[in-house]
DNA sequence: TAGTGGTCTAGACCACTGC
DNA sequence: CAGTGGTCTAGACCACTAT
């Protein structure tokens, strides 16, 4: 039994639902386990089942959790599926739903620039991984990304050979590093590309390229990942729904 | 009193929501306007206030009401704040929040195209409104659009003379012809300049554009306006939240 | 059958708004 | 002050899942 801390002047759901959220960011929870249901938490908690199952909602609504009739409240996997990458439409008709291949040229660690350094909370100049990848789809190169990562947190992957990475980063992250990316922030421009940009991705140098930088944050919304990636304009596609 | 219409399978929350919803498509119910209290509700339609408010819950989620403690529940009106458009960021640290200058170059009745006759549901070579607009921040042009409306729908519009548009199109839409925008889809891809887009915008033939193609919908999801914008890709500035 | 979440009820009390 | 929405309680009953 326990009794839910914090400011009394604060609504029970509300710090209920932080309760719950601190141990997801703590590791306590994590993603696909299964919470506590209704009637232990109200319990534990000592309040009323409708207070849990405002918390609950809100978690819901907020994408932390995923409940499932007759079965649990689950802690959401995030999936990127929405992520920007994936409005890169190809030649040939695809869905948008393949991962492109992804080849990692090089990695390393180094000093990072500037504004990596503020975007991961680094101090000015540290030493950080940088990973250079290229990703194709049908052989074609489409996208090529420099990663940086702070060196503390990520040190395992150095203990990687290239060929050991997936063509997804984010699940080698959770395992490895126990890192996991809950949510990310995007930023899209154009630009015309560098001639060593150009000939990653087999385009003239000066064509217009699509530049996403993302910066991918942890469930305590701490900094982990920073990338920018570069795709051909001509390919890219982008839908959004306003309201 | 009432009873809630429908299938008595679905719940009654979902009912009384769907109801409210008709009312506010059916134009009853109008933007800004005061939705009957919690009680007044319950007591209208038979339920209970617990369940008034699982529905009013549901509708203020959707976007479609706002509650103001003390005050009650209204209709919201929806701002297009967020459309890309703001997301043009341009010379001068504008914070985004500035309403571009806006010229009405032509307005007349033609043909529309295929595609504008199937977003906007009309019969293949129908016609329709046509506006050509020029939008400027200062005194630099950043967007011409290309905007179809139905003509039924908007023949109010043809008798107002260019310069009674003010800034903005859709608070006209709502007041002259009482089609009020809920919703839009909007898709961005990048181009190379026509010499007439060009021209307009100011830059070189064969640069990059951005071009977005915005459907605007009404409450009831049909679709109102179709319109086409050109951009300058160089002053293009795109943020996204993943999760 | 037992345990889960989903719907629904019927209240109590509080905080905020406007008169 | 009366009326609004915001929080919280304490149940009842149902639908779904696992065993």
């Amino acid at each position: 039994m326990s009794t839910l801390s914090g400011d009394n002047r604060i609504p029970r759901y509300i710090r209920l639902a932080d309760s719950i959220k601190q141990q997801v960011i703590a590791g306590v929870l994590r993603p696909g386990n299964l919470v506590p249901s209704e009637n232990e938490l109200s319990l534990f908690y000592e309040v009323a089942p409708g207070t849990v199952r405002q918390a609950l909602k809100e978690l819901v609504n907020e994408g932390l959790l995923q409940r499932v009739q007759g079965k649990g409240t689950y802690v959401r996997r995030p999936d990127f599926d929405r992520s920007l990458f994936r409005f890169f439409k190809f030649l040939g008709g695809s869905d948008g739903t393949v991962v492109p291949d992804s080849k990692i040229l090089s990695i390393s660690v180094k000093s990072a620039p500037r504004h990596v350094c503020g975007s991961l909370s680094l101090k000015k100049n540290a030493k950080a991984i940088y990973i250079n990848r290229l990703r194709k789809l049908e052989n074609c190169p489409v996208l090529v990304e420099q990663i940086w990562l702070s060196e503390a947190r990520f040190k395992p992957l150095l203990t990687l050979s290239k060929n050991e990475f997936g063509p997804l980063l984010y699940p080698i992250y959770e395992k490895k590093c126990n890192a996991i990316v809950a949510c990310a922030n995007e930023d899209l421009t154009i630009e015309t590309a560098s001639s060593k940009t150009a000939e990653a991705l087999g385009i003239e140098r000066n064509q217009a390229v699509v530049v996403i930088d993302r910066l991918a944050l942890g469930f305590d919304e701490r900094p982990l990942e920073w990338r920018r990636s570069y795709g051909r304009a001509d390919q890219f596609h982008y839908q959004v729904d306003i309201r």
